[in-house]
DNA sequence: TGACAATGATCGTTATAACGAGTATTATTC
DNA sequence: GAATAATACTCGTTATAACGATCATTGTCA
């Protein structure tokens, strides 16, 4: 952030406490670094929300993963799961079927096109964050991850 | 966080590297942290970035400012300042008049009626912020600032 | 086992966000 | 000083998010 525009933070955002200054670091921070990779997928059409969602279900493996596990892992807590998957089906990103044990469930499981797409946004995905965070190096990053995991503690 | 779901991300996110976990960290710790905000601001029927906007607007005094100001200093850059302004005017919270200096300009104010329900906000939403990162106390609250700071210093 | 609660997903509706195109005003340039 | 560019905002449209209500299935317990 250039020296200009964080004097103009301080000026017209008077802080009321270092914690309200904490706060407000994070968010701007949270939305600085999600703009580049926003950028990234616009090439694919793909927002966020989907990119993270699909995320998931490559991680989750061949086996899939229930609707709700899904919505349990995004990191924004998408309330319509159900919808965000119609979109990722429509394109055949995603295919679903309902568990035989529990009919309850609807297992969602992630095709290979999507992996494919997912293969290709790798590399510029993991470079982009190292132009971002690359120039903190190990330990500060470490740091960086461990009070921002300390901040989190309390809402257990 | 619980150690349980410490656990759990780090499993069904293995990270690629340091850097994305530090990326989702931020993500992460953004989202639990807003969540709060976000309940808070219910009771009075206001969105996140509606309230971000009255801050602004507060921040700026009895001068008032531009519309194109007003976005520019918001955290999430909202394209359409214009119908955020107007949610605001028809709840009379906001005024807004055209510039006589440049016409171009439409300067936006907040209204006493805002100023009353922010002031009602501030104290919950100050100790909510002293809840979630009072914590960490005050050195490594800094620490985490700085952290940041530098995280956006690329960005420049 | 039958009533009732809990769970998992879906859907209807409304509000907001996102993307462009368009309009009015001012600044610039030849 | 007329044509062009730049600025500041507005508006039309489409897609997504948010909030509840609803439905089917399973679990619990008297």
């Amino acid at each position: 952030m250039s020296e200009r525009l964080k004097t103009e933070i301080k000026q017209t955002r008077p802080f009321r406490s270092l914690e309200v200054e904490a706060f407000l670091n994070i968010q701007i921070t949270a939305e600085a670094t999600m703009r580049g990779v926003t950028e990234t997928l616009s090439a694919y059409d793909l927002s966020p929300t989907q990119y993270n969602a699909l995320r998931i279900l490559r991680g989750a493996g061949k086996g899939g993963l229930a609707c709700s596990e899904v919505g349990e892992r995004m990191i924004n807590k998408d309330p319509d799961i159900t919808r965000l998957l119609d979109r990722l089906e429509q394109r055949e990103w995603v295919t679903r079927e309902r568990d035989s044990n529990d009919r309850r469930v609807v297992t969602a499981k992630i095709t290979p096109k999507a992996l494919q797409i997912l293969a290709k946004l790798d590399e510029p995905i993991d470079a982009l964050h190292r132009r971002q965070l690359g120039r903190l190096g190990e330990k500060s990053l470490r740091q960086l991850v461990t009070l921002l995991e300390c901040v989190r503690e309390g809402e257990a």
